[in-house]
DNA sequence: TTGTAGGCGTTATCAT
DNA sequence: ATGATAACGCCTACAA
């Protein structure tokens, strides 16, 4: 354990070097003025008007002053105020982001991608997580709209069904953007994953292999990602003949490990227990696989395990897990790009578009 | 491909339903004026003081008056600008956050913890990152410290040796806290690992095991947490009359699995290779088991392998990977409760410390 | 307890 | 090309 006292450093520098020439006590201005485009303009004997534009490289200006103004900036060194410069153009260059969770690796390659391209194009981003509740999502997108973002993009809760919220700040002038998670009921631009027809290639994939009696574990089917699937994995099934009967049909409340290997045990009490599972994301599948292994159930062999998202881990287990290879990183960036545009935009009828993101099979070991 | 034309969704409520009831033109108030302190103060035949102190529940107001501006609020659909009142108020109630990457299970666990706090704590959250970009590094700090964020989270670039930035931003009265990576030079509060404690402890299981051509893995070793990892290894080999040679030194300039398999591969040329392999982190151990499983090099039996930080993945990879537990969502909410702290701090003397987080061995199968 | 009025630091609209 | 001046929406002494 160390610990200093915070020292005062005290450097002729910066702010107190022109203060200093000034004749100003630098012991009564430690108190740290901050420097604004007035006393840069006073300094100058300008107008703050004539900062303010040469600052903002604005075309009307002579440039000999937007040389000198902004030698002078420098020399007293002066930092915008970007609360202040938001307040009045009403564009703070904020994007909000509103996520179920952070440190799961969809999402947070979803942020990454989110802000890689937020910040080449001069945004920052404000990032929330729902942690699934639905209260919590409503707080986060009214303190959102109160910061004045720009523009959000979201992926809401699986205990959000009602969706006034959004539609509220819509009306508030806010553009959002859904991404993977999206409804029907509002009227935004969305980037989602083409779940349907994912789920179907995969679950097409092990009745190829041979595999009969397939079962999905799911979570909540309220979130149109898992429903989507789940048709897509019953659309496969049917076009081969096979049924999705219910009993193969498991719902867990929580992505986790322990969850997904719950509902193995279920499964596996069964009668005629699977042989094939097909789980809604890659987590499912590890939980899965780990469970099998501890329970001695041979994979691929007695069941075969396919996953969805191509998380990196499901690369590097033993066996390896077949799966929808999802480019996260790459959906958040389209989701920021097209957010970007719609705020650009000039005109007021902004043609919303739905992104549709196509999955691709990445066959490993473990089917 | 589905796309929608924009509509306009006219809705007699909330502030357009107040306008409407004062006899105005919904037409020509299409705009939405947006509600401000003013609008309800006029409305209430009361000052906008009144108001404000009414909305931020000021004790110095009478009960009925709060009341009568709550529902007023509510009524004519008022939301708060934090804009202007960050502005007016010198607090923007935001913090910066600076972290290398998003996508690494450590960053993003880390993000998460310091969200967590900070939204039960009524702040928002900024994210960059840094992609190991000094210069990248050096304008987030800015963009940080011009949006006026309260204080500063980070954990700067590997190309980071020069830290004036970030005393700049300190010297601009932001506080700046450091996490996981930090240096000497910076009299800032700071959350580190016992980087030293932890490698030995972990180098020495593995002296225990039996083990003793033991290499280390490391990252860029400008890194306080790469030396003194690799410190804690060398350490932990001389109070075992083991040396730890040049040769078994490997330092890679990027963590990834690949360069981590290209680093064994390079070891394994040598005329004599190790029989051990502490890895700075996790991500570099998977790396290298991937690559000893397709080269036939057995482990643990011909080689041990040793990560660092205790990702998810370490447990469900085969074998399973020994590694020393990093609680990184507690490192991130630990950072941001000191941070907070001295934010809410009233004394101009902060007493900085520095909170070492001791990290655990797991022991796996790898060794 | 409430009101008045002057900021907070920029931007934007008119003039000149 | 530059200047005055009024916003932007809220906070906060200081008064009353």
């Amino acid at each position: 354990m160390i610990s200093n006292r915070r020292q005062m450093i005290i450097s002729i520098t910066g702010a107190n070097a022109y203060i200093a020439r000034q004749g100003m006590d630098i012991n009564a201005s430690m108190s740290k003025k901050t420097i604004t485009i007035k006393d840069i303009a006073r300094a100058l004997n300008v107008s703050v008007a004539t900062v303010s534009r040469a600052l903002r490289n604005s075309e009307e200006i002579k440039k000999e002053t937007k040389l000198a103004v902004l030698q002078m900036a420098k020399e007293m060194d002066y930092h915008p105020n970007l609360l202040a410069s938001s307040l009045s153009s009403k564009k703070s260059k904020i994007l909000g982001v509103v996520v179920p969770t952070i440190n799961r690796q969809f999402w947070s390659n979803a942020i990454s991608g989110i802000e890689n391209i937020a910040y080449h194009e001069g945004y920052k981003v404000m990032i929330f997580q729902s942690a699934e509740s639905y209260k919590k999502e409503v707080e986060i997108v009214e303190i959102l709209a109160n910061s004045r973002v720009d523009g959000i993009l979201m992926a809401y809760s699986q205990e959000t069904v009602d969706f006034c919220h959004i539609q509220h700040v819509m009306d508030r002038g806010i553009p959002v953007h859904l991404f993977e998670r999206v409804c029907e009921e509002l009227q935004t631009s969305k980037v989602v994953t083409d779940n349907f027809g994912g789920a179907k290639q995969i679950v097409q994939h092990l009745v190829d292999r041979g595999y009969k009696n397939i079962a999905y574990l799911a979570g909540p089917l309220s979130l149109n990602v898992c429903k989507e699937r789940y048709q897509g994995y019953q659309s496969a099934l049917a076009e081969n003949g096979l049924i999705a009967s219910e009993d193969l049909l498991v719902e867990i409340p929580e992505f986790s490990y322990e969850n997904a290997a719950q509902a193995l045990m279920g499964l596996w009490k069964k009668e005629t227990p699977p042989d094939a599972l097909f789980c809604f994301a890659d987590i499912l599948a590890i939980g899965v696989l780990h469970a099998a292994r501890e329970g001695g159930i041979k994979v691929p062999a007695r069941l075969a395990i396919a996953g969805f998202g191509n998380d990196d881990i499901g690369k590097f287990v033993t066996p390896s897990i077949t799966t929808m290879a999802q480019p996260s990183f790459e959906m958040g960036q389209t989701a920021a790009r097209m957010l970007l545009e719609e705020i650009n935009s000039e005109e007021e009828t902004f043609v919303y578009q739905t992104e549709t993101i196509l999955p691709q099979l990445v066959v490993r070991e473990s089917s």
